[in-house]
DNA sequence: GTCTATATAGCGATAGAC
DNA sequence: GTCTATCGCTATATAGAC
């Protein structure tokens, strides 16, 4: 008893987060999990009865993931420009380093977000809420404008997350195959110029 | 011949669009189409032989759709304040409006683009590289601050069409089922303010 | 052009030998 | 715990009557 459960369950776990992450919950099919862990088809349902109890399994490991930065970067005791700078950095490194964890989010929510419904609506509330005390922090100290704190979110969200989700796109349209280290680079220019720019983006006509 | 080829392609062309918008081309079933259409099954293959085929003639006619506003909007004749709020408004519009659009092309571009990576590296990457002469027109004039163009979009149409692919997650968030007239109000200002504000977002210290 | 009935393939899941 | 063989179901696609 009790052989490789540590050496097959990763690999199913880093397959099924591949494969999930590429065609969603619907378009994955457990014989290419099994193909990309390298395992008959049968030892994944021997260590998770169904299909829909694997991709849970891997969809609130990446979760877990996903929100790790924000608690770290923006804080009160940071200034506006260090926790800006540090998040977007953070997640646009996220983006290029766990792709596949970023895209299978991106499917769950896009497919009506059924499994994740319940965290969304509790911890990620509850998280969002908890960011609102930074901005109001900086904004009562003069550091920094009035935000409406779930929407400024949602679009730091959308800027850093499309470089996962939307990266086949983009790399099209700049007439590449794939994304480089230099585009990672001019995304955190575009979008940090966005947030800390110090003088204005559109300039007034003298 | 030739009585309700007017009656049922239009049927099958809605169907198909809110059907493959909800779960993308693997996850989308005929039968459902064919439900929502509410027609037999085989009625849609004597329109289209596959299901790949439906898929491809309901790709090409959102993408049409999608890039209609941006010519119209940002162009040198325009003020970057006016180009940039009548885009903005028009993209969140789009998303609000025609949801279903908007996620089937995020879910063709998470599963990797194949069908439309021609039109992606020809049609939009020309589509992009005309834009950048509004900016950099607008840079030349003094109107403006230099942007990368492509990336620039890039921040655009993230943040917009998160309305439309990642609505289930900001209702979750904002405790609401759906979202309402205001979301969309509130996203409008959030994002102009980000990109036309009259001064600095993050306030010199003094 | 329309629709019922069905062929064929691929899916998730299981049985049972080892 | 592992793996081969297979069940039962659902999907796309087609045949053929009307």
């Amino acid at each position: 008893m009790g052989v490789p459960r540590n050496i097959s369950m990763p690999q199913i776990l880093g397959a099924a987060e591949q494969v999930f992450g590429k065609h969603g919950f619907s378009g994955a099919t457990m014989a290419e999990i099994a193909r990309v862990a390298q395992l008959p088809k049968a030892n994944i349902h021997y260590y998770f009865t169904t299909k829909e109890a694997l991709y849970k399994a891997v969809l609130e490991h990446t979760l877990t993931d996903w929100l790790a930065d924000a608690d770290f970067w923006i804080s009160p005791d940071r200034s506006p420009q260090e926790a800006l700078h540090g998040y977007v950095t953070a997640k646009l490194a996220f983006s290029r380093n766990r792709p596949d964890a970023s895209r299978l989010f991106a499917h769950e929510i896009l497919e009506g977000a059924q499994h994740v419904h319940a965290y969304l609506a509790t911890t990620l509330r509850e998280h969002v809420a908890h960011l609102a005390h930074s901005f109001t922090h900086w904004k009562r100290t003069g550091q920094m404008r009035r935000v409406d704190t779930p929407h400024f979110m949602f679009c730091l969200w959308s800027m850093t997350q499309a470089y996962a989700d939307m990266r086949a796109q983009m790399a099209a349209v700049l007439g590449q195959k794939t994304l480089t280290e230099t585009d990672y680079e001019r995304a955190a220019h575009t979008i940090l110029d966005l947030l800390l720019q110090p003088t204005s983006r559109t300039l007034e006509k003298t």
